[in-house]
DNA sequence: ACGGTGCCATGTAATCCCTT
DNA sequence: AAGGGATTACATGGCACCGT
């Protein structure tokens, strides 16, 4: 199992051309368990390897908080993830686990929720226990065949699940070990996934609708050049929305969103998009495509997602852009607080957001940031010395009087002890003890008195 | 694990610009 | 000049990535 070229015992998705089509995690976690090792082990060793991949660090106790996430996604990870899972199982059109075909009208914000979501009834019924790609998708919030709120805390502990860990077992909460569904307590009352629900239908209405798209992906998939804006232009204008006042007034948005995603600035989270597609009164798909459904009378619907915005307040100030950048300069010129991060310098010198000052000075703000990694550096660095310095002179006093220098003997005579373990002190002891004479240092090193 | 950097969507307030 | 829609400016929150 550990050389990256063994073969590799392979499971194939479930539900493959439905819209309860596994997702890639899962399939990595069952995969994992056919192979008797732990889903972090099989990442590491055999997934993990090729270029751009490494980044994906794991322990065998817990994955990163965004890896799982990383894995379903819609970006260059999970693109060279499929490529390489798809590779070692020799099975195909791994891509339709993945967020990847909802790249082209989504971003990564609001598309997959942190927390791991399940429904109790489906994780039940279902003869092999799997995840769905779908309960993964942030702005799904039922299931859509059972119309029950998906569950997000553990039954038992009531915590919350990361999607992959570095142990995890399908329908089993990673922490504490039980059972995810076999419990009749249902959902957790305190559930946010619950709280956040509105009206069961609409909700069951958006999981249908983003169930049809990834089923959707087998049959076809979207065209290269397809554009959000141009989609939103091609049904604004069949509806008659020509100012953003009145889209947004019907969409349930703000004008300057509408602004925004007409003129290409930005793309709305998925949510929004399906909030769009309710209003119309079409299909996810119709939307994409541009396709007018026959039979459709023209009219409007009411939106149900509409008022759900933050409360951001803001008190605009006027940029003195002369002042700041003065300021800036003079900060770099004279190597002023140099010891702090470009954020904690914006924030309590300059008065000012961290993003205006990137914005305006995007220069000055690249080099105070880099300023500071490079001092942080500096100042590890003689840390280290110090630390080796100080380490040579108790060895050499405990020789002095008899005492083997190691670990044991060197720990109560210095400030941070736990640094023993870094290779670069267990390198300087070893130096040392050399030089006095001890002459099998990493046999000794583990003796006591 | 945690903090710093960087990027994205989106909110409110101010400003621009065109029409009347 | 006034008024309103379009656009810019400043602000917030969320998340990925990276190094320690």
């Amino acid at each position: 199992m550990k050389s990256s070229c063994t073969e590799i015992l392979r499971v194939t998705p479930c539900d493959p051309d439905g819209a309860q089509r596994e997702s890639l995690a899962s399939l990595l976690v069952r995969t994992a368990r056919e192979n008797d090792v732990s889903p972090a082990q099989l990442l590491e060793w055999k997934f993990a390897t090729g270029t751009g991949l490494q980044m994906l660090k794991f322990s065998t106790r817990a994955l990163g908080r965004s890896v799982g996430q990383s894995i379903n996604g819609c970006s260059e990870v999970a693109r060279m993830l499929v490529n390489r899972t798809e590779q070692l199982t020799r099975l195909d059109g791994l891509r339709r686990s993945t967020t990847l075909a909802f790249a082209p009208f989504t971003t990564f914000n609001g598309l997959l929720r942190q927390q791991l979501a399940w429904s109790v009834q489906s994780l039940r019924s279902q003869e092999t226990k799997y995840y769905p790609l779908l309960w993964a998708l942030e702005p799904v919030r039922v299931c859509p065949e059972t119309r029950k709120p998906l569950g997000s805390l553990c039954p038992t502990c009531r915590q919350s699940l990361v999607l992959l860990s570095g142990g995890s077992h399908i329908g089993r909460c990673y922490r504490c070990g039980s059972s995810l569904f076999e419990t009749n307590i249902g959902a957790v009352p305190a559930d946010p996934i619950v709280g956040s629900i509105r009206s069961i239908d609409y909700e069951v209405w958006v999981a249908r609708e983003l169930g049809n798209f990834i089923r959707f992906q087998t049959v076809e998939s979207l065209s290269e050049d397809f554009s959000y804006h141009r989609a939103l232009e091609h049904w604004l204008d069949l509806f008659e929305l020509r100012s953003n006042r009145d889209a947004a007034k019907a969409l349930g948005a703000s004008p300057l969103a509408l602004f925004r995603w007409r003129s290409n600035k930005a793309i709305p989270r998925l949510r929004m998009t399906l909030n769009l597609c309710w209003v119309f009164g079409i299909s996810l798909v119709d939307f994409l495509l541009l396709r007018r459904p026959s039979g459709h009378d023209g009219r409007l619907r009411q939106s149900i997602d509409a008022g759900m915005r933050h409360a951001a307040v803001s008190t605009r100030r006027r940029i003195d852009k002369a002042r700041l950048g003065s300021e800036l300069s003079t900060i770099l010129r004279e190597n002023r607080y140099s010891m702090m991060s470009f954020s904690e310098i914006c924030s309590r010198k300059l008065r000012r957001r961290d993003v205006v000052i990137r914005q305006n000075f995007p220069e000055e703000a690249r080099l105070v940031a880099r300023r500071y990694l490079e001092n942080r550096k500096l100042m590890a660095d003689i840390k280290r010395d110090q630390f080796c310095a100080a380490l040579e002179t108790v060895a050499r006093f405990l020789h002095a009087r008899g005492i083997v220098p190691n670990y044991k003997t060197l720990s109560p005579y210095l400030d941070r002890p736990s640094k023993l373990r870094c290779a670069w002190a267990i390198a300087a002891l070893r130096r040392v003890r050399e030089e006095l004479g001890y002459e099998d240092p990493s046999e000794q090193l583990m003796l006591l008195i």
